[in-house]
DNA sequence: CGGCCAGTTGACTCGCATCAATGTATGTGG
DNA sequence: CCACATACATTGATGCGAGTCAACTGGCCG
């Protein structure tokens, strides 16, 4: 039933995409988007620090982890677009180490962390590939390290503006010229551990140079090349093997 | 046997730390050390972008992963300690995304990334364990997100000195108030996003605040609370909860 | 209409990078 | 035992990238 739903099924559909999967292990994973549920753009889901026990499906919309610092500036940490589980990493705390937002309007479906023992007991196959894609987001994380690190801000945003454009094209299949972008400047800026302001300014530096063209809420890539020479980007992290998995 | 073994038991260790384990589940653990190996200190084990397919049992010694970029400049990815697992993140990929390279004389043990198949197949507690360290490792990764987005060069290195004693404290089961901190200062700016020249005039402030003292490859703590204080520190991400981890 | 939110722009400041010189061990071969 | 090389750390001078503060603009909405 719900793996033939175009309704809450980028779960499946990102994880068929990794390999044949049996019916029972399709039900198991649908099982996940039993419970879809609507949040506005803005909404705290979880506080940080908060008793924290679910995982969430993201169905529809963006939603992003952040943890605030006692000066009150906050960074940004992952972010979530459909098919991605939001909360992983918080399964391993009984209080949630970030607080989880949406970015746009969502439809979430939670479930309980110990959901995960049944994944583990059952499908030794979605157990790998549950794995493979948590080293993903692991690796794009680790982007984002070196994009602090190493990179100044034009590369930063450059290089995220590559990384969301391949992400959502593996997403859809197909190859894009132009995206919605949801984040404000401010959430940006919590995102590149940069300020608000100096977004702006690249932002206009990265419009006059013409690899991008900026308006509202949307992208659009004229230069899609210079664009990530610019940022030093390689898709190499955003495609898995999971050929070494065993099919029992 | 290897579990009563001293010479390279860290990783049971650590694992019998989070949970009891059955003596199958034992074996399959220490069959992971199985192939011991030396290397000496400044020494690559896997280079960027080469094929990859092995994990590495850390048993002796400090290393760490990095990445570099096309102006020659690197970043430090993880450090890895005794007890450890190194390249997790790279069995996703058939080249491996980050180079190895360890920092002190090390003894590993490397096994083959389809030996995750057996611990996936055979002990879905073993595997949550597994998933569970993994989320750990994840959690200090997002620490230095933080870090690098959003504090100065002071508070990283308070933060780094703070981390690295509870992780010692932790790997040894007692406090310690001494340890060696083997990284050179240009590693230690590869780690968090710095010069050379700066981490070498942090550490004169460092000193000179009292909280710690520096000498050569060994740091003294002389004031944590102040330290903890400076950084911001928590060590929260540091201590994952197993409970709801079934135990079949 | 006023108020709010997101973004833009300018003036000024400051943290950290960069470049370069120097210091201090430790090692090595003649 | 000395001359020299290498690795790592320290210090000073200078400049730039990005932060901060503040004023202003434009769109949206009750």
């Amino acid at each position: 039933m719900s793996n033939n739903n175009d309704n809450h099924s980028c779960l499946v559909k990102s994880y068929l995409a990794q390999a044949e999967l049996r019916s029972n292990e399709i039900s198991l994973l649908a099982s996940l988007e039993d419970n879809p549920q609507e949040f506005e753009r803005g909404h705290t889901i979880v506080g940080q620090g908060n008793p924290q026990r679910k995982l969430y499906v993201v169905s529809k919309g963006w939603c992003f982890n952040y943890v605030h610092d006692h000066n009150g500036r906050r960074q940004i940490l992952d972010i979530h677009m459909p098919g991605d589980i939001a909360g992983t990493r918080e399964v391993a705390y009984n209080t949630s180490v970030s607080a989880l937002e949406t970015a746009t309007d969502c439809v979430l479906c939670p479930f309980p962390r110990t959901k995960l023992n049944d994944l583990f007991g059952n499908s030794s196959r979605l157990t790998g590939i549950f794995f493979l894609i948590s080293m993903r987001r692991e690796s794009i994380l680790m982007e984002r390290i070196v994009n602090l690190g190493r990179r100044d801000a034009f590369q930063r945003i450059c290089h995220y503006m590559a990384e969301t454009k391949d992400r959502l094209e593996l997403l859809n299949g197909h190859e894009i010229t132009r995206m919605r972008q949801p984040f404000t400047q401010a959430q940006l800026s919590d995102t590149m551990g940069l300020s608000e302001v100096h977004i702006s300014r690249v932002f206009k530096r990265l419009k006059d140079s013409g690899m991008v063209s900026i308006d509202s809420q949307y992208v659009e890539f004229l230069d899609t090349e210079a664009l990530i020479d610019a940022a030093q980007f390689s898709d190499h992290h955003l495609n898995v093997d999971k050929s070494w998995l065993h099919s029992a």
